[in-house]
DNA sequence: TGCGTTTGTTAGATTAATCAAACATTTTAT
DNA sequence: ATAAAATGTTTGATTAATCTAACAAACGCA
């Protein structure tokens, strides 16, 4: 029974950066630079790091070689994950958070340990499948099924949908959905399409709001009538 | 504005400390080896931190010289007090946690920086006034009553009383409590007392619960009908 | 095949928090 | 008043996490 190790919330962070970095942008591996660039830290704190953490064997890891997480480490990556979405969950539907406050906040909470916490946050609300950006919520036994993802870029004109979730879930971009009036589950249509420059017009409770092509690849959606 | 300092959760955890030392046990100050002692450091490093906080005005220190909190110390060891015990309140009455659970965790949630969510959490549970331990909330403004103490051992022979707090809340005493039937709230008589070593007999649903002297002075209680 | 760019590593310092051991001051009790 | 005991401080090291600047390897393309 290799009781997993004792981690810092620092080596959690690397974790879930790489993570990231690969599982969840379907590569299989990644470098120190990019991890670095990804958690804001210098390439010499990540290499640091990752000696530590390879000798923990949470990573797999030769010097100058490539690096991705090893079975444990992949495990403590998808418990954080699962108590990083509870938790912002938690903060959406029983404290009144928006939809962009959320995930500031679990980023700390998510270093609490304490596995009855998170088993009983998971049991109060109901044991919620996704988050309120859309993202699948890691179950207790690890098991993990990200949803297969669809943009408002590809929907066909005329099809309504609901959004699901964000590619880029910066605060700048959840403030300009909350402007425009959107929110997770929000009903749009597409009412035109310029080939031009693909931009769209999109229909919002019988307003007719454009945005750009690149809006439309950040915003995951379901077809509705699909859900 | 003194915007309040930003502190790390070890400052922040000798701030309690030294609250706890002072203000609450009614004593006026303090000394470093009983900082030291209740914190589980060394001295040494209880002398550094002190220096520190000296620095950012958060206690009033002089070398050789007593110590206590000053006002803005004071300030933020209420803050920390009032998440701390607003999240054993949410924990015991939300999340099925024992009396003697929630103190760990509560621990490191108390933590969590973010204004907005212990004014949520404290509006979700429709701002409580005591915490499960019986122990006052300060409000968001500060505000700290802490109720005068009655402890079983000064109740009347006859009477009947519920349980508020306790002056020992080690897991190892609130464990004996859990044994015995008793929580916050159980509702106690005293059948008799015993001259001889000043133990009781208790009346706990209808059972004879002899405890010692040492065990009535650890209960702190409410006499019925007088809540 | 080689040279320049990109990527990764090492060396040496810094900061926060801790410790043990040596030292200094203050208090207490004779 | 003084010596012993208690209390508090300093010194010098350690550990985790970080940085900058210098260095080394790998890659990529001409
Ligand atoms: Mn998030
Ligand atoms: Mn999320
Ligand atoms: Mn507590
Ligand atoms: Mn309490």
């Amino acid at each position: 029974m290799n009781t997993l190790p004792e981690m810092s919330s620092t080596e959690e962070n690397y974790l879930k950066a790489l993570f990231h970095l690969t599982v969840d942008q379907g590569e299989t591996e990644t470098g120190t630079n990019r991890l670095a660039a990804h958690l804001g830290v210098s390439p010499a704190s990540a290499n640091a790091m990752l000696k530590k953490l390879k000798e923990k064997n949470l990573v797999d890891y030769e010097r100058y070689g490539k690096l991705q997480l090893s079975e444990t480490g992949r495990g403590s990556a998808l418990i954080l994950l699962r108590k990083h979405r509870l938790w912002e969950t938690f903060l959406y539907r029983h404290l009144g958070f928006g939809w962009d406050e959320i995930h500031e906040v679990a980023e700390q909470l998510e270093h609490i340990r304490s596995p009855k916490l998170i088993e009983q946050l998971d049991w109060f609300m109901g044991r919620p499948r996704t988050d309120p950006h859309g993202d699948a919520i890691p179950d207790a036994e690890g098991e993990y099924h990200p949803a297969p993802k669809r943009t408002l870029d590809d929907l066909d004109m005329g099809k309504k949908c609901r959004i699901a979730s964000v590619r880029d879930s910066s605060v700048a971009f959840l403030q300009y959905l909350t402007e425009l009036g959107l929110g997770l589950r929000s009903e749009i249509e597409v009412l035109e399409r310029r080939s031009f420059d693909r931009s769209l017009v999109l229909g919002i409770d019988d307003r007719r709001v454009p945005v750009s092509e690149r809006f439309a690849q950040n915003v995951f959606i379901v077809e509705s009538g699909l859900d």
